[in-house]
DNA sequence: TTGATATATATCGATAGTCGTACTATGATA
DNA sequence: TATCATAGTACGACTATCGATATATATCAA
């Protein structure tokens, strides 16, 4: 699962939020570092829908502007789950390897890859 | 960065690797979970070296087969580091919010995307 | 009142990384 | 002698994301 993806389901596991909820929230929730264009947006909660990931939770009409809800199912509360679970076992195993490395080049820098 | 791609940071972070090495190392590494197509292997090593993350390390002939070797390079590293972290913190997020709503769950089955 | 910014969604062509498959070739094993 | 593991090359197909454009309302500043 790419990085938008996950950002999308992590944002609506904090509850129901429409398209342009979840851009602001994503964006907050990854400190800035994630901004969802729209076009990905719109295509990734069209996508996660037909998976059933997502469900579609209401249109509203606020401010004379629509507003479409989504929300979180619970397949793609596991989904997020295992997802993460992923992630952060990939981030350990590479930052183990790192420090090993890092150990190797304070002792031999010359040779550190070998 | 997509998974692949980080597989063959991760596996050259241990030493000097040659591209079939990388593939079992990588597959090993993610406990099975992660198999290099050879096609994705050959053209991310090829795009990390543009990049400058990784770098040729002569070739070998061993056993009338050719060995192409390759080693991380210290943006490689860092590359891979800032990575890792980036990872770590994006499932530490998710996790967060799966605990709170699994909480809320617990307490209001039906309204818990509310 | 004109322009800029924020909110909110729709749509679509281009791009990039990965996948899938086929191919060549050697050495070891059954 | 057939199959499997090793090792690399090549290329078309796929798909999520990007980047841009369009539409529309509300608000605020110049």
């Amino acid at each position: 699962m790419r990085e938008p993806t996950f950002f999308v389901l992590a944002s609506l596991a904090d509850g129901r939020k429409h398209g342009y909820g979840i851009i602001k929230d994503a964006e907050e929730l990854s400190d800035g570092r994630v901004r969802l264009k729209v076009g990905t947006l719109y295509a990734a909660l069209d996508r996660l829908q037909l998976e059933g990931l997502v469900v579609a939770a209401g249109d509203e009409i606020v401010a004379g502007r629509l507003r479409r809800y989504f929300e979180l199912t619970e397949p793609g509360a596991t989904t997020l789950a295992v997802e993460s679970e992923r992630q952060a076992s990939n981030a350990r195993r590479a930052t183990d390897r790192l420090n090993k490395r890092a150990a190797r080049v304070v002792a031999s820098p010359k040779a550190a890859t070998a």
